[in-house]
DNA sequence: GTAGATCATAGGCGCACGCATATGATTGCG
DNA sequence: CGCAATCATATGCGTGCGCCTATGATCTAC
């Protein structure tokens, strides 16, 4: 494979400054980096177990639940305990939580092009599609 | 712009999971990340005063001082008073910095090519052409 | 020569995180 | 029935980082 730069020395500092164009849109929209994470994982696979959350965002499980305190206080995810295994809180986002999610997505998104504008259309998509891949490939 | 995920919701696993197979690498040459991230900038371009590199790699200037001196004990880079001013310590890699730096290197690369292998040979030209691109861009 | 800027260095503060542990409710297995 | 496992929750510890300030040496501009 040719010589290039480490590839964490390059992803690094675009995940720095992805994260510096993201912080001010999460900010507006009142949630934290968690509790979009939260949001975005809901919105895709509506129920699952505390623990099983925490386990899909790559966060701790006994720091995931001040983010979900916080999100229910918004009323923008629902915790019910489950009829079959009263142990277990089922989660849910609520429809003020996802139309939440959409907008910030949107405008995430919106930073995420002007970063990606560097890119001609075809580097762009097989970016995105090799990311993707690796993404997946986890 | 195509539906698609998060770039940071791909890019950060992405990078945790390249920080978790270089930190082995790193461990058995007995570098800490922020020392290899200097060895790299200095074999690059060799001299800079202090508060220039912390700032090339992202690091705060207050807190680049311990990892020099580990360096300079260690023998792998240099601090000489810059004789036209005495303010400002030169630095620069020691040829042992030099031979660490390049194992390494060769280290955490062999280790990036197991990701990459998820990739056809094309769409990791392609991938890499544009995180350089973005990269330098930045 | 004096004032203000610049450099390396040191230390403190607060925050977020990973990790580990405890507790109380509940379940399911033997 | 009783015991181990599981779940949500709470709390404490150590660490590393960003940020901010101070200090002493030195340089530059006036």
């Amino acid at each position: 494979m040719s010589d290039r730069p480490d590839l964490a020395a390059m992803l690094y500092p675009l995940v720095r400054t992805l994260i510096a164009l993201e912080l001010p849109v999460l900010a507006e929209h009142e949630v934290s980096m968690w509790g979009y994470s939260v949001l975005t994982a809901l919105d895709e696979t509506p129920v699952r177990t505390q623990a099983a959350l925490a386990e899909a965002i790559g966060a701790d499980k006994s720091r995931i639940i001040g983010t979900l305190d916080e999100l229910q206080d918004a009323g923008l995810i629902e915790r019910t305990p489950d009829p079959a295994d009263r142990r277990v809180r089922l989660l849910s986002i609520t429809t003020q939580g996802r139309r939440i999610r959409r907008s910030v997505r949107r405008a995430i998104h919106l930073q995420e092009d002007r970063l990606l504008a560097k890119l001609t259309r075809i580097e762009r998509e097989a970016f995105l599609r090799a990311l993707r891949t690796l993404h997946e490939a986890r």
